[in-house]
DNA sequence: CAGGCATACTCGTATAGACGAGTGGGCAAG
DNA sequence: CTTGCCCACTCGTCTATACGAGTATGCCTG
């Protein structure tokens, strides 16, 4: 086992308050945010930092779960730990629905990262009626059973988001709308031609941490948030006329919005 | 000490692939979900689990140190692990700086807080020139040194969002901006009064792990996240005046946005 | 009755050891 | 040279133990 350079860490402070897993993960934190290791690299393995240190294998351990809980950090069975790199984020503008951008046959997501050089990909596509749940019901204004559309995004392989449109049956029902695939410009460009123009969108906005089936649905490393939007689609009448639920990947996005100060 | 209730967890799968510790979380996490464990309401303790699963103390930990991940519990050192309340969330509109909102004597943070009946603060309250950082920099134009504004604001003692206005010195400086408070209306308002009429506003959102930093500044527990949202103020002349840097504790947050859909 | 202390229970930190499993390189056999 | 195995190194899981420190309760003392 190569012997860790000197230098590169500190030692303890055998008379701080702070626990020694704690010291440990500072040390590495700072090493980190100095440069010291960089984006993918891998950090001393734990039998070095025991040697280095002097503390038991189970200490250095702790600080590494830190180090991952603040996202720092990811461990590779069988290879080491690595400074997790920060992946290119998507940057989602709030004119990203404007009639605009629907005029193209492909979806605003193929459209936009392809512009950006990233391969795309939409899976887990499942389209069915089922029974609305509470939340979706009180926004889409009292309806029973929905028509749900489900989709998964990839960059480059990536999952970064997973997303469910929920409508009312009597705007979807027997329309392009409950195909796998809706045609160009998407539903909203459906809905348009439906004769449910489009006024206004809300979106709300919450940051927490993934349920295990998020967990595994994006693939993402523990200290990674998720970015939760709902997003309800209101035409000039003020109806509700759908309701999209996504879960984002908090690394891979950036929210845009422009706001008149009115 | 108690026995544990039969029932109320069960048995471990010695077949399963699943990790021990991984299988005992799983089992804390339904239960929680099913409300067997209300909100605020205590878990076992792990000596309790210990004898429950037949298993070694610090494989229940790594159990409970998976939920603390999830933020779905917290530990007390000398009382036990709790079930993590969920606390009210503050709804943040964004038509919160309207300039109907700018009329009355207090802050809007002050007023809204006040009507939702919690008791708010603001400390921390620290305002100086400095060097302004690259980013905020570039986002202002290509200004040198800037006004910083820091206040950390609370609810019912709460921390819950820390923020940064920074400000070019060639409309801030010796003005009412520079003063501790600037009075009714806020800096948006003395803005508009000094002739920089605003136009609109810019928010971007990102969510991540918080910084140890920020945990302690917010006093966050383990697996809580933070919105991070820059917001740049725009004048009419198109001219950003203002970047406000806010990080917030992501579970006590729901950001909600109206889009034209035009 | 009031105050303080002892104690039991809680989680926090740390050690030492064991075995398992994924990865990759080198060496030996074909 | 190629194939396949072995081994060293990595992290993953689990046990058993020890002591420290915060909390709450009840008993004992004044």
């Amino acid at each position: 086992m190569p012997t860790l350079p000197s230098g590169l860490l500190g030692d303890l402070d055998p008379t701080s308050d702070r626990a020694v897993f704690r010291q440990i993960a500072d040390q590495l934190r700072e090493a980190i945010d100095r440069g010291r290791f960089r984006e993918g690299e891998k950090l001393p393995s734990e039998a070095e930092l025991v040697d280095h240190y002097g503390v038991s294998r189970m200490t250095v351990r702790n600080s590494f779960s830190i180090l991952q809980g603040e996202g720092l950090v990811h461990a590779e069975h069988g290879k080491g730990v690595f400074v997790r790199p920060r992946p290119p984020v998507r940057r989602l503008a709030s004119d990203r629905f404007a009639r605009r951008h629907r005029e193209q046959g492909k979806s605003a997501f193929i459209v936009e990262a392809d512009a950006a050089g990233s391969h795309p990909q939409v899976d887990s596509l499942e389209v069915k009626e089922e029974k609305a749940s509470q939340d979706v019901s009180t926004r889409l204004g009292s309806v029973r059973r929905v028509l749900a559309r489900r989709r998964r995004y990839l960059l480059d392989g990536r999952p970064v988001e997973f997303a469910t449109s929920y409508l009312p049956l009597d705007i979807a029902r027997g329309t392009p709308i409950a195909e796998p695939n809706p045609g160009p410009g998407g539903i909203y460009a459906r809905l348009e031609e439906l004769g449910h123009h489009l006024d206004r969108f809300e979106e709300e906005i919450r940051a927490r941490m993934p349920s295990p089936a998020e967990v595994k649905t994006l693939r993402l490393a523990s200290g990674v948030p998720v970015i939760h939007l709902i997003r309800t689609a209101y035409d000039t009448e003020g109806r509700a006329v759908e309701v999209c639920d996504t879960v984002m990947a908090a690394d891979a996005y950036v929210l845009s919005y422009q706001l008149p100060a009115t």
